[in-house]
DNA sequence: TTAGGGTTAG
């Protein structure tokens, strides 16, 4: 047993406050023996300050004791004392303790104190090179992280299977491909092996570069793929608009033993959301309940995601009433949830309950409050948020909030003011922002505005077939046949072709998909004599179809049979024969839902008393007895 | 001693 010197205790802890201030002072002051030193950690940790005596001492010129201590140490100030003291004894010459020293400080994001380490230290292995640039891939610091790994191939050690990792996540993270491509020929060149951790990281690196071919290709290489490799395959497939494939994965992986966990489901929870299949949704859920996963902050999130993109804002909204624990990305998330069907009064009645709690809104948060503004025309109090974010919140508005307020201003008419607004942003402007008043503009035929939209988007975008065709509409709209045959000349100088349309609808537990004119259904005879029974049911109510939207199809020439069969139309015939009456009917397009097939949907759910769904590009669109939720103006 | 995958918007 040892007996302390208390007062001698209280000195050394009060000489590590001020040392807390400056750590050279406390180097200064550093004749400290390491016993006492030992005394002021136990002293700083607990709140036993009445313990007297310690059973045991450890002996200071041990590593094992200064790798006890800093791992014990909760803040930059500790580690930074326990650096003096390795300095003061010469410990710090050991290698084991430095690189454990250089970990703990890159653990602790100090990357200033590990990389001044580092440039001390005179020998390095390649733990110390990994630790330092795993350092500065985690805290996202790709320009150093780089510069470090080639520093490590110039000086001729060769990277091991710790270090590059690192270097791919960095690669991910800037989307840098070229790099990335780089690495993986290191790796083939220095015959090291493909181990999950070199595996997972490459095949992530390709998804989020959007190659997810060469994803795949690397992957299905792989003898035993481990948890972490099915889970970045499976969120490779969702990343790249085929969640589909996600799925197929995700019953693989199980089929051949591999249990997933909590990461796993809420990689397959984002992949249903993707998909938009209720189905799919209800399947994961009851996965979630069978197997007893906790409802943590992230999984419910996602599920409140997956739910409302699926379409069902209740179910939704009950996960999100279930939950315990919500942060600002769930608040926004529901709020953005709401928007997007058209409830603005829902998501805006949220935002100051979401204060309540005490949670401060970020950036995407507003987007979504101004984006549930927009889809319900609630344009003042759009325009009160869009004052607020900056006024109360400081959270400045970027382009995106811009686009959010041209759209708002836009659909209410109110083109000038969203053009004006245009003119006083100081900020840079994009496609989505000309995007959105180019829309405004077909939408209430503003020719001479759309004019110069079109052309700022042009600047921007030249090779967007969307563009041409949204800008040959207005003016076909507008009657004007001589602009809208300049634009298809255009289109064909360019070669740029329309991007295809197609819907696709669920009935049961299948996908059916359409494209236009599609007849490779097997009720495709039956789905063209409802349609064309539709047809003249709407024809004896006085629908007449809005032609200017025959011009889509810029290559096929002007076609006024093309509009009869739009895939969305398709899909709703298909849905009528194929689902019981009284059954919703959910769809969901890639592109945005035409105008004459939203006026079509409109009428169809009124004549045949359903209510029918239709999810697109943008939103959703809820119609129920000849009305539609989503606020748009056609 | 050092290594990987998950939530909102776009």
């Amino acid at each position: 047993m040892f007996k302390i010197n208390k007062k001698r205790l209280l000195v050394t802890y009060h000489e590590n406050l001020r040392s807390i201030l400056s750590p050279v002072t406390f180097l200064a002051n550093a004749a400290i023996d390491p016993y006492v030193y030992q005394q002021n950690f136990e002293f700083l940790h607990t709140t036993t300050q009445e313990e007297e005596s310690v059973s045991h001492i450890p002996n200071s010129l041990d590593p094992k004791y200064y790798i006890s201590l800093l791992l014990r140490c909760s803040n930059i100030f500790q580690i930074r004392q326990v650096h003096a003291q390795l300095n003061f004894n010469g410990m710090i010459k050991d290698l084991y303790v430095a690189n454990k020293l250089l970990f703990i400080y890159a653990h602790h994001k100090a990357l200033t104190d590990a990389y001044a380490l580092f440039n001390e230290m005179k020998t390095r292995d390649p733990v110390t090179w990994s630790v330092m640039i795993g350092g500065f891939a985690k805290a996202g610091d790709h320009l150093n992280c780089f510069k470090t790994f080639r520093e490590v191939m110039r000086s001729g050690v060769k990277p091991d299977n710790y270090t590059l990792p690192f270097v791919i996540r960095t690669c991910r993270d800037t989307r840098d491909l070229s790099m990335g491509r780089v690495i993986h020929d290191i790796i083939l060149k220095y015959g090291l092996q493909f181990d999950h951790f070199i595996c997972a990281a490459i095949v992530d690196m390709y998804a989020k570069c959007r190659v997810i071919e060469d994803a795949q290709q690397l992957f299905e290489k792989m003898l035993n793929k481990d948890l972490v490799t099915w889970t970045v395959m499976i969120g490779a497939f969702a990343e790249c608009n085929n969640a589909y494939e996600s799925w197929v994965l995700f019953d693989q992986m199980r089929e051949q033993g591999v249990v997933p966990d909590k990461v796993a489901i809420v990689t397959v929870v984002n992949a249903s959301a993707k998909l938009g299949a209720m189905h799919r949704a209800r399947l994961i859920h009851d996965y979630i309940c069978r197997n007893k996963f906790s409802l943590d902050v992230i999984l419910g999130t996602a599920m409140i995601d997956m739910y409302a993109k699926c379409g069902s804002i209740e179910s939704a909204r009950e996960i999100f009433d279930m939950m315990k624990v919500k942060n600002v990305i769930t608040w926004s998330a529901m709020i953005a949830a709401y928007g997007y069907h058209g409830r603005g009064k829902e998501a805006l009645d949220l935002f100051p309950r979401m204060l309540s709690s005490g949670i401060l809104p970020n950036r995407i948060t507003f987007l979504s409050l101004l984006y549930a503004c927009s889809h319900a025309g609630m344009v003042e109090e759009g325009l009160r948020f869009f004052k607020l974010m900056w006024d109360e919140y400081a959270v400045r508005s970027d382009v995106k909030h811009y686009t959010c307020v041209v759209d708002l201003l836009g659909r209410a008419g109110r083109l000038d003011e969203a053009f004006n607004l245009i003119k006083t942003m100081t900020i840079a402007k994009d496609e989505g922002l000309w995007g959105a008043l180019l829309g405004a503009c077909r939408t209430h035929g503003h020719i001479e505005l759309a004019e110069k939209a079109a052309e700022s988007l042009l600047q921007l975008e030249p090779r967007n077939p969307g563009h041409y065709v949204l800008l040959s509409n207005i003016y076909a709209k507008a009657g004007k046949w001589e602009n809208v045959a300049k634009i298809r000349d255009q289109m064909t100088q360019r070669r740029l072709k329309k991007i295809p349309g197609w819907t696709w609808i669920e009935v049961g537990d299948k996908t059916y998909q359409f494209s236009v004119g599609d007849s490779t259904h097997p009720w495709s005879k039956k789905i063209y004599g409802k349609l064309g029974n539709l047809s003249k049911k709407l024809e004896l109510a006085g629908f007449v179809p809005d032609t200017n939207f025959v011009l889509h199809d810029v290559e096929e020439e002007v076609k006024l049979g093309m509009l009869y069969t739009h895939s969305e139309k398709l899909a709703t015939a298909f849905g009528l024969i194929a689902t019981p009456e009284g059954t919703p009917i959910r769809i969901t397009k890639n592109l945005r839902v035409c105008g004459d097939c939203h006026t079509f949907i409109k009428l169809v759910s009124a004549i045949e008393k359903r209510d029918i769904t239709v999810r697109d590009a943008n939103r959703f669109h809820h119609f129920k007895e000849g009305a539609c939720s989503c606020g748009d103006y056609w």
